[in-house]
DNA sequence: GATGAATGAGCTTTCATTCAT
DNA sequence: AATGAATGAAAGCTCATTCAT
């Protein structure tokens, strides 16, 4: 049901997030965004009205598919300890089959502020995602498998840790696929987080 | 011992890392570095033949600057629980007494790829960093305190916790100032990897 | 008597006179005015074919509006005195209550050369205007009051004294309301222009 | 004693000057001006750091010239009337010889208020040439030639007239050369002023 | 008549780097 | 070693106008 401009409004997202992922904000031009969508580049600012908005647009877009993602595993009846697994590998298997997502968020939004500094001041843009971790931490405290600690501790361990991890392989320093690591830093996780 | 021109160089590798550290890299111009050291522009050249090189010399300043202070504490004869706190306690006052060098990590190198990509491939500009956390592991499983994991399950579990934790302190998101976690970061690291 | 169509026209002129006034020619965009009119850009081409011929009927309804009222000036029977004076009131009034229009003259049509280059060449889209100041002159002269002078030594004498004094007032250095110099200025005009 | 860059910076002045009054502020681009002088745009830059901020160093030099000119007559044991007709003498004949200045006055000046509105508020870029006719008129109200009317009333009326005529000629529509003129209106002026 | 997405040329401004002095 | 004026390519963004529907 989605009206054509609505289309093209999210295909200019996703190629603008590719294109910030694997070259940066800054090197990445709208001309060529605009080239790689076949678009006049007066066309692109009919639909976005500044570079900054766009990645703002980018960085919604990305948190509200892996808060999604979280959601459905949120849902499952599950211990804890599965639960974490699950995050872990869909956190891996973003990395591995979209990685500009991952990366639109390692090296983009975390390394920009002035560009995220005027609508998304806080990590309001990224609440989507934030809000789905921080459920998964509640229900776990909540069904006593998990200490009753702050939750930015806990959420700076979570994501601070899988986003290191993403990065290293980004670096090409990792001698195995990001999957290899997926039992013991799970279990690290857990260690650290349980009651 | 060391002569005026290798005085000036380290200035010059300082206040790059300064500004590029508060203002971004692309944000922050070569007259600007010039300017905040009274000296022109064309001379700056004389000492570093690019921007890119001048970036790749701050990363290395800043590598060698944590890895002394983390090569202090690898020495001291106290337990490993104890050494996990520390590191946390020193990487969280750079933090807060020189922001600039764990804000350059995170929002300079971790996220200009291509500007690293010439002379600092892998992460060979940040190896005497890396060394000592190497060290401080190594360590504390000859002496059995900690599982014997791969490495850079621990690695990423303790960087990116501590750098995102800095980066959310950066985001203005923590009611409580960095120290506040110290206890509860420590002992979440410590369960994470203990044996 | 006017068509619909008719109607529209008069509409998009007037929008078109208060936006280039409010904001200058080049920084009035077409959209702007589309969208100030609830119309489509496409469908505002199909009554003008440019910008430029729409600023020309702009300058073309200002004079005549001007002209208009002078014209019923010139039919009341009064003396010379008298009419300058009303004269006045009106270009000072319109200035207060249809500030667009006036601001139009000053600072549209006067400075904007190559867009009145092309239609407008002499003073013709003004000529309603003008004639009206000619016969209030020729009377002026014709019943004793006035020195015959040169037509244009008179015209500017009225024309740039009342064009400079609204001047005065948009940049605000004036301490008084316009009203409050009508006096003084009807009277310097008459001194200068009187037998 | 003028260096070398305040020399290329008045050369630079004196371009835009010339080029802004012929074809309009926004008609002329950077590029232009740049050209005209053999520059680097870029180079420009260096001497003035935005358009808007040329334009309105024009106008103090614009207004600077003029105020000089009339400082000149001021200083004169002349009658008032004398005076009043040396004042219209230098601007036509301004007007004649550096068409520029004159035109950048009516054409650049008075019609492009944003351009103005930052640094030269309230016709602060303007004071040179005001002061001076504000003294000119203070000594003839002082040696009893001028009536002491309101201040603006005689500067709109001096000004606003000397600006129409130039503005008459340049549209081409004035029968004779400007300073056929003067003569006329010289003693229009002092008729409207005189006690 | 009416729509508004699309074009593309052109604008102002920035900045890493060079080079004559 | 030191200066800083000069370059010029390229960036983000705007807008009059067109045209398929």
């Amino acid at each position: 049901m989605s009206s054509k401009k609505e289309q093209k409004r999210e295909s200019i997202i996703k190629t603008s997030l590719e294109l910030f992922s694997k070259q940066g904000f800054h090197k990445t031009t709208i001309p060529d965004i605009a080239k790689k969508l076949n678009m006049s580049v007066g066309n692109l600012y009919n639909y976005f009205k500044s570079k900054d908005i766009l990645a703002q647009e980018a960085i919604k877009y990305t948190s509200d598919y892996l808060g999604s993602k979280i959601k459905e595993i949120n849902m499952q009846n599950i211990s804890t300890k599965e639960k974490i697994k699950k995050i872990v590998e869909v956190y891996f298997n973003t990395a591995q089959e979209k990685p500009e997502m991952i990366e639109y968020f390692l090296r983009v939004y975390l390394s920009n502020r002035e560009v995220f500094s005027e609508n998304c001041e806080g990590m309001i843009c990224v609440t989507s995602f934030i809000t789905e971790i921080m459920i998964f931490f509640d229900n776990g405290v909540e069904s006593g498998e998990l200490r009753d600690q702050d939750f930015f501790s806990a959420f700076g361990l979570f994501m601070g840790y899988l986003g290191g991890m993403v990065f290293l392989q980004g670096e090409k320093v990792l001698p195995n696929e990001l999957n290899f690591y997926v039992e013991d830093i799970s279990r690290n996780i857990y260690n650290a987080l349980k009651k």
